[in-house]
DNA sequence: GCTACATTGTGCATGCGTGCGCAATCCAGA
DNA sequence: TCTGGATTGCGCACGCATGCACAATGTAGC
């Protein structure tokens, strides 16, 4: 029962869950089940079913999972019905766009702060934030109760960044530099890296149109 | 040998492996065995040799790998030792930062065609693309010789969208959009939500800075 | 209130990925 | 040319995630 013993590909199938729910909600439905559920996920109905129950017993049945309720059990399991506070480090091309992306906001997720190396950016406004330098960071986490941090700098610093979130007492980092980073077992950290995801497909098709 | 019998993850680790021995090689290293690239990566030795080995025999014993050859080998597997083409669908403010994204022209990707369905888009350049109407798609991917699909719209028009690449003859799509899409088994797919990574993350730190 | 049906929760088996351990082997140095 | 040392490639075993199958159980309808 305890969280520690539940399997991480399991964690992250949950947030699947939740937003599949979220939409079940928007179209004003009040229960599903695994079947119906795991079809619109791609994942077999007995998986969401285990999955559920390393948390409690969600389900009636005969009936399926009320929607509503599961929502806020998964919700509540996540962590995600308070609000989150996000630092974000680095305020290129990348940076900027991050902080203009509108899927944040309405999950819980905010950008609070902007942090950069480069001179020519500090003290630049960029989306109501005015960017401060890297110096300060332990002292922007605190003051705004961040508790997540954005790496978007170059591979070169990355490394360095994560050092200095992870010496801020940050826990968990969204990384999309292209770097496999290195922190302390206790700091999550999760990658995006749009290359990868290509470069990894790219194998399956390499040879499609090619002459039989 | 076949590659159909080679797990996906295997494959998912590839890309990873390139991008250290990119790094090696451009710090002028010739060989690397695979405790010091495992190091680097947060992968154990035996895994990295045990991936290697489902496509030859690359390495040296008592030595280790050639850098440079290993990563000619791992270019030809993942089939990037050519350019690719994609097509952007979304010329919103996410598909911008997308075109405006810098990380994909080094590694030979690159957006040679973009196309929306909002009608003020249609016509507007943007990074030197003329946004074409989505009507369109199946002539753009072929003239155009675009053999990736991105898809950066709003979740609701998303699976939409993918139908009508699929139809195109896309066979691998990255999609920014956050649903589960559903696509034939031989067209893969890959999603790139940010806010799916920290939603599970938060799982982990949410009882934080708790009082004992 | 009772019956028939549907669906959950879960013990268990299967299969697959991971990592150990060692034999094979290659290089460097004498 | 031979020997010592290091590292690969791989058979095998372990462990974990997945999915099956069924008992448990709640619901709806009569």
């Amino acid at each position: 029962m305890l969280a520690l013993e539940i399997p991480e590909v399991v964690i992250d199938r949950l947030p699947i869950y939740v937003r599949a729910l979220t939409v079940l909600e928007r179209q004003g439905r009040d229960v599903v089940n695994s079947q119906e559920l795991g079809g619109k996920l791609g994942v077999t109905p007995a998986q969401i079913r285990k999955d559920l129950s390393y948390f409690g017993r969600f389900g009636k049945q005969g009936r399926g999972y009320n929607v509503k309720r599961l929502l806020e059990e998964l919700h509540q399991i996540l962590g995600i019905t308070r609000e989150w506070s996000m630092v974000l480090v680095g305020v290129g091309q990348l940076g900027r766009a991050i902080l203009g992306y509108g899927g944040f906001a309405p999950q819980g997720f905010r950008i609070v702060g902007a942090v950069d190396v480069d001179s020519e950016a500090i003290g630049e406004r960029v989306n109501g934030l005015e960017v401060k330098s890297i110096d300060v960071l332990p002292e922007e986490m605190r003051q705004l109760h961040a508790q997540l941090g954005i790496v978007a700098v170059p591979a070169a610093s990355a490394q360095q960044v994560i050092d200095m979130l992870v010496a801020s007492g940050v826990k968990a980092i969204l990384n999309y530099a292209p770097i496999a980073a290195h922190v302390p077992p206790d700091v999550r950290i999760k990658d995006i890296d749009p290359v990868l995801a290509l470069q990894s497909m790219t194998f399956y098709i390499k040879d499609a149109g090619t002459a039989p």
